[in-house]
DNA sequence: ATACTATTGATAATGAATATCAATAAGAGG
DNA sequence: CCTCTTATTGATATTCATTATCAATAGTAT
């Protein structure tokens, strides 16, 4: 249960869904329990499949609105890397989990992950945010960035196609 | 006619869609002719619209079709910036189109554009590159960067909502 | 334990994007 | 300029991720 990280408290949870009588229920409280457990980046599709190993009987629909709500709050991160599907994560701050971008293989659609100019990249953006903010009236909540190109096992074919 | 503007000459556009015998067509002059007068970002739909006007008959088949090949080549970016359609603008280095970034309205969708620290940005992400695909053995196309949060209009409900 | 009602899960519906295919038109060769 | 080949078009059907519907279920306040 999540009460063991103690980065999602239970109080924290029923702020997450409980906004006037929401309830803390079995579906909900597994969704969590699964990104905690798993790390990684998932589609809804891909919850539901492995949830269902050990949740039997949750619902597409509950997965598709528990990640919404959770995303929405704040507890995971959306991401669009534009093949179709959304895929979630659990956001920084979470026990074990670090400041980190991506790198998206368009051949192959394999996601890895590195946090090895982040020191640097925060520095950068805080200071581009701040500019951005003022001069462009806009209320900055986050950003999002990502390298695109081919993974090792995709650059052959793709030399081979150009 | 694209040949106006010495960004993309015919001959640029035999080769965009003509690998082994494609086929320099009206609805694809009509979709080139269309990136280099609008300026700005569409998703298919509304290149679909806007083009109807000025050459009826085209299907939206053709225009998706069109758009994919444009950016496969590299006449066009993709975006999908997490609101369930994918939009295109005009690539960089085509006539009056410099490298930017965007900002993205959460709640209504609206896109800002700005170049503010493209010098300090490619010089930051330039180094980045080069050392990430190096380390992690990634051949790095391009990258997407935009910062997401709420335009002058929608804050105040924010607030509200909040 | 009881009652109230938010949530669930099965299923239908939506909507963007893609596949199908007969009709059309680009462009090579005569 | 005309003919022929075939890539492309556009109308339409189809796919697939996500959302809406709604009766049944299960939190939780009393």
């Amino acid at each position: 249960m999540c009460e063991k990280f103690n980065c999602c408290t239970e109080k924290r949870l029923r702020e997450c869904f409980g906004h006037a009588g929401g309830r803390l229920t079995g579906p909900r409280r597994a969704m969590v329990d699964f990104f905690h457990m798993e790390k990684g980046h998932f589609t809804a599709e891909e919850v539901f499949e492995k949830l269902s190993e050990k949740y039997p009987g949750i619902g597409v629909a509950t997965v598709y609105r528990t990640l919404s709500a959770m995303a929405d709050f704040g507890i995971l991160k959306r991401f669009d890397f534009g093949k179709g599907k959304v895929k979630y994560e659990l956001s920084d701050g979470h026990e074990g989990v670090r400041h980190h971008h991506h790198l998206v293989c368009s051949a192959c659609g394999k996601i890895l992950e590195y946090d090895d100019f982040m020191d640097e990249e925060k520095a950068f953006f805080n200071k581009i945010k701040k500019t951005l903010s003022t001069r462009y009236n806009f209320l900055i909540k986050g950003h999002s960035l990502h390298f695109y190109g081919f993974c090792q096992k995709c650059q052959k074919e793709y030399e081979k196609a150009k």
